[in-house]
DNA sequence: CTAATCTCTCCAGTAACTGGAAGGTCAAGG
DNA sequence: CCTTGACCTTCCAGTTACTGGAGAGATTAG
């Protein structure tokens, strides 16, 4: 399979495929006598599962992590749930500073009459 | 005022002082016969109106907008409304595709007996 | 045979800083 | 007066995870 055919089945641009192989994030695939890369369904599991991962918000180094995991038969479950649980942490920490974010900023959205007047509630908190 | 005291007033580090000069977000200050950066309160209002702008999330191009809107004794609240709108909306689809991943990654973590065997409903799904 | 479509490599740019090197300046202490 | 240490300066490189584009070779359809 060549790289455009690996890409569309695993999801992922052909420029970000090339590039998990340069990072070294998966391994670089063989290539045929005109230099073209290669893909086999493994190579696409593989890139797919790192698709996945970066949906869940994972860094590269966290894929990195979990494709080990992945590829590794004699990985434990609770390593799996270690990492995943710290991503989950992660989540919920962006969450808690969002909503609060989120409660400021439409407290002051509110308080704004919107209209052809310079006097803002909101230049006033920021200023 | 030098910088390291303009910076400490405005809460934020020396090098983003001199950064937000550089790239004409805010004007760059006179200089000491020396060289050094000179800073009034003025400038310390505007480092902080756009730290405080930051902090809600702002791109540098909004912090942009806003100090303009900020600085400009014509402008109308509708505007500035406006511009806070946006973000509050952009803040809520953040809060959204936190959520969904929150959901599923608990789900997925819960569903994990995180013990020494190999078999992990997380890689599965990832996988 | 040619035109279109792939593919390759390499370089640069994105956002918003941050770190560090190499070197000039200033105030205080001895 | 000299030195030491804390400042300050500029410039360059690195961060994250790609993305865009140039220039050139390969392959395929008609």
């Amino acid at each position: 399979m060549n790289i455009s055919v690996a890409s569309k089945a695993a999801g992922l641009p052909v420029k970000t495929v090339r590039y998990y192989a340069d990072i070294g994030l998966v391994e670089a695939p063989s290539r045929s006598t005109s230099g073209y890369r290669t893909y086999d369904d493994v190579a696409v599991s593989k890139l797919m599962f790192v698709r996945r991962s970066r949906a869940f918000g994972f860094s590269i180094e966290g894929c990195r992590e979990l494709l080990n995991l992945y590829q590794n038969q004699d990985r434990t479950s609770s390593e799996v749930k270690r990492i995943a649980s710290k991503r989950l942490e992660e989540i919920k920490e962006k969450q808690r500073e969002l909503q609060s974010l989120h409660d400021e900023l439409a407290h002051l959205v509110t308080s704004c009459r919107g209209d052809h007047m310079p006097d803002c509630p909101i230049i006033n908190y920021l200023g």
